[in-house]
DNA sequence: GTCTATAAATGGATAGAC
DNA sequence: GTCTATCCATTTATAGAC
């Protein structure tokens, strides 16, 4: 019975579902059946909330990240940056936590930007070496920069996941599939 | 000094910037130095205010796509894209206001919706038939359909837009040139 | 740790005068 | 068309009892 980590775990939901600004402290109250006053006892101000959800979908990305690196495999590899994407850490219509604070970018607390300044960073320059690691071996194919490459693909996991809440998750499935069909050699 | 007209300028810039949920008649009040009252003079609803941001709002890109459609070559249309994606609609910290809207998702009305479902189907559609029309004439190379390679193109710069917004307008840049260069033949 | 009660600010919205 | 004045709901946050 660990509220702390309760209003964690419903807080990250609601900020994947509506977005930073659109969750606010009495959807917690009532989902978790405890007033408002009680979380902010736990976390004394919103912002204060905002950046332990910021931490914590840190933690779960790159935990993720790091058990797809036992894999020698880059395509392997690349599967465990499709766990992060397909809602690893939630189903319906979240959608990835990086997207919904980047959409709120302009709203967000100086302290949570740096925060996803940082776990973006550390994604991409993940993704930039499976790459060049799978172009290495001829197991995948793109032109340019891995890093450069690498942040193009994130951004399309970003918009797809958008795209695919509006629009169905078959449609969110179609895009990585093309991502992948994109980086495969001999096109 | 149509002030419905400034009304919709003023506001799509908000909603760019802000997302649908974030901005407010207090904001407008603000910035056009008239009451939150005069502001629901010409829209009685923030829902009926955000449908008519997303009917300009698509009348702009259909223009742009149009205009571009004049061009024979598919490369030289594409562009027409890329001036939708650029800020060709203001500058600075605005992203796309699909992207804006699509993160909303959760959050708008009904009937904004299905207008931004109109519009995205639109503008995928027509990237959809500039890829056709480039692969049938041996200029652009990918695979799979062009519909699921459209849908995975506008996915990418909706995202590319939110990274832009938080890491420069260079890394912007720097995306959208890889996804041409991912288009390009020969690779 | 949780509650009741309440504050202070902000949200969208309306009535009615000018 | 624009204003003042006001309404009611919601938001973040605090004080203090249990």
């Amino acid at each position: 019975m660990d509220r702390k980590e309760q209003i964690i775990e419903v807080g990250l939901e609601l900020l994947q579902k509506r977005g930073y600004a659109s969750f606010s402290y009495a959807d917690l109250s009532e989902r978790l059946g405890i007033t408002k006053a009680s979380i902010h006892h736990h976390f004394r101000s919103k912002e204060a909330l905002g950046v332990a959800l910021s931490e914590r979908y840190f933690e779960l990305v790159r935990q993720t990240l790091r058990e797809a690196d036992e894999h020698d495999d880059p395509w392997e590899r690349f599967e465990g940056y499709e766990r992060v994407v397909f809602g690893a850490f939630g189903s319906g219509d979240r959608i990835c936590a990086a997207g919904a604070v980047q959409s709120d970018y302009n709203v967000i607390p100086e302290s949570m930007r740096t925060k996803w300044c940082e776990l973006i960073q550390y994604v991409i320059d993940w993704i930039a070496q499976v790459l060049q690691e799978g172009r290495r071996r001829g197991l995948m194919q793109f032109p340019g920069s891995p890093e450069t490459q690498a942040m193009m693909i994130f951004s399309t996991m970003q918009g797809a996941l958008q795209y695919g809440r509006a629009h169905g998750r078959e449609e969110l499935e179609a895009i990585v599939r093309q991502v992948k069909d994109n980086l495969r050699p001999a096109a």
